[in-house]
DNA sequence: GTACATGCAAACGTTTTGCAGCGAA
DNA sequence: TTCGCTGCAAAACGTTTGCATGTAC
């Protein structure tokens, strides 16, 4: 997906296509990894890109993510991507491919009968170069 | 560890010891479960029991965790239970006994070589009665 | 023309910082 | 008496909400 592919999921959607929203969706696109809403908005008014975060995951174009200490995290979807794993140190982002992560999944639900995902609240720890 | 043995490592590590902060250790005895700073406060100033928890930190008799959404926790060290899991879904907060995660430790090293633990940013994830 | 999106401003909840004064040692 | 701790006030931070204006459809 790119971000003139989910501008016309917006229309498909009935869902108007500003010029805010545009520059939101390439932003998000151009990045390719989770970015703070500040670093998205780049000039547009936070409150606005805040509202059209939550109206694209709405959507389903965007994930929001929270990456230990700090800020929230928004990301494109569509990259088949889903999972992730941050490093506490250097602040490393490491994306997993769909049941990449299932070992895990199925660990703890061993453990305690959770159901776990690492979507929404990823991993949090020491990536291999900072332990 | 109780309240009062808590007040002893204060003075042995030349800590004052202040009624806020006797009856800030005696709330986070009390509990037994991990609370917001501002139920452990309970009329007590603020800004004085985020500095006393601090404090209480770096002497290693309180650890802080940050359960999803929502303020952060903070729990006495010494139940021996160091590692969460908390329900998204309705908040139930699951302890762990050390080792007790071992498993899920050891998938997520093999998947991807981060080092993980539980402490500070628990699992989070739907419990069995949510599920 | 109408509904929806925008920008600005102001509020929010959590946490941090500055400061004058109190109190434990 | 001294230095650390206290309470209050104010600010910082990320996020949300209200509202009048603007604009995509």
């Amino acid at each position: 997906m790119s971000a003139t592919a989910a501008i016309n999921t917006l229309r498909a959607r009935g869902m108007r296509v500003s010029a805010a929203r545009r520059r939101l969706l390439e932003a998000l696109y151009a990045t390719g990894r989770p970015a703070t809403a500040a670093e998205l908005a780049d000039g547009l008014d936070l409150a606005s890109t805040y509202r059209n975060l939550d109206a694209l995951q709405a959507a389903g174009l965007v994930r929001h993510l929270h990456a230990g200490h700090g800020p929230g995290l928004f990301a494109a979807t569509g990259a088949g991507e889903r999972e992730y794993a941050v490093c506490e140190d250097c602040g490393t982002t490491r994306a997993f491919a769909p049941g990449e992560l299932d070992d895990v999944r199925a660990a703890v639900a061993e453990a305690c009968g959770f159901s776990v995902g690492f979507d929404h609240f990823p991993l949090v720890g020491r990536c291999p170069r900072c332990d």
